[in-house]
DNA sequence: TTATCGTGGATAATTTTTGTCTGCAATGGG
DNA sequence: CCCATTGCAGACAAAAATTATCCACGATAA
């Protein structure tokens, strides 16, 4: 079990946005520089939270990326499904019916137990996502963080944020 | 997010584990067949279960697998942290240092708070796989999958499982 | 002694992930 | 109108993980 390393820079991104002011966007190559990511690549996950409409994009010069809803409004489960995918990580391949002895599919309609068992699991890990939502992310950042971190990112923010002309 | 292959597999040969007699084993290559796998790969798998200490393995003709303890006494959790290893699925690269500004060291001594938020998940989910022993698997199954595949897996199990000499 | 079995390592095929590059459409500013 | 900047889509390539095969080896029961 794994997850890909865009899920960590989707959540520090949007976590990121969370305090750009207002309507203004931040452009990808920022966020990307703000990471030590590469841009070209990032750009392919912030396309993908844009799709599942955590983002919203504005082109041209001035433009860039912003929340397009609230911090309070945005989940952790959000931006892990639109970034991981929403499969369940365990996929049943139904090994049960490959076996040597061919049984009639009339006995495999009940789902299988091992299945059930899995899928619950990732209920609860769902659940403990979608509690978690990027106004905490950013408030505890805010609290508990250190104060020259906090420093540096608000600057950086203030450095690159765009205010839009129409809202 | 994505599990192996593997971890299907493992749990099913463990259940099928669950119903040999005594003190019993049963091949890999019969395990394999029994769910359409290919042997080597799956042996792979076995073995970390072995070296996991969820199976024992008895070498020899009339050798094979068996359970190490109880069905009782396994989780799913168990098996899924033999397969899939026991690190988490996040993995913070911790890439709010790899910004542009250089901070001191002793700016970022407070653990990212994503990665606690994403860990915290994740007891989630290995806690409700921690509560599924493999002895419930098995049980569900002989209650409600369906007789014709109950009997076949028993017949499957009846004529490769091997007794062994001594306890 | 022999055939069967698990173990471990080497190796390769396949798939996924990660990363790059290019051309394109949109848009704001001169 | 022209140009620079930006997001978008797709082709492409590199790297890593997963899946799979094979063989030599030690153990062991018949």
């Amino acid at each position: 079990m794994k997850l890909g390393e865009g899920v960590e820079a989707a959540i520090h991104c949007a976590a990121t946005l969370a305090s750009v002011a207002g309507n203004s966007t931040m452009p990808g190559a920022a966020l990307a520089e703000s990471f030590g990511l590469s841009p070209s690549y990032l750009l392919k996950h912030l396309n993908m939270l844009s799709a599942a409409l955590i983002l919203e994009s504005v082109p041209g010069p001035a433009g860039g990326y912003r929340l397009a809803r609230p911090a309070e409004r945005i989940t952790l489960l959000d931006i892990v499904l639109a970034v991981e995918g929403r499969e369940p990580a365990f996929r049943c391949g139904e090994i049960r019916q490959r076996g040597p002895v061919k049984l009639d599919a009339s006995a495999y309609v009940k789902p299988c137990g091992i299945n059930t068992a899995m899928l619950k699991a990732e209920r609860a890990y769902r659940a403990a996502l979608a509690e978690t939502k990027l106004s905490d992310i950013v408030a505890t950042y805010a609290a508990e963080g250190d104060p020259r971190s906090l420093a540096a990112s608000c600057a950086f923010v203030e450095r690159h944020q765009r205010p839009q002309k129409s809202s």
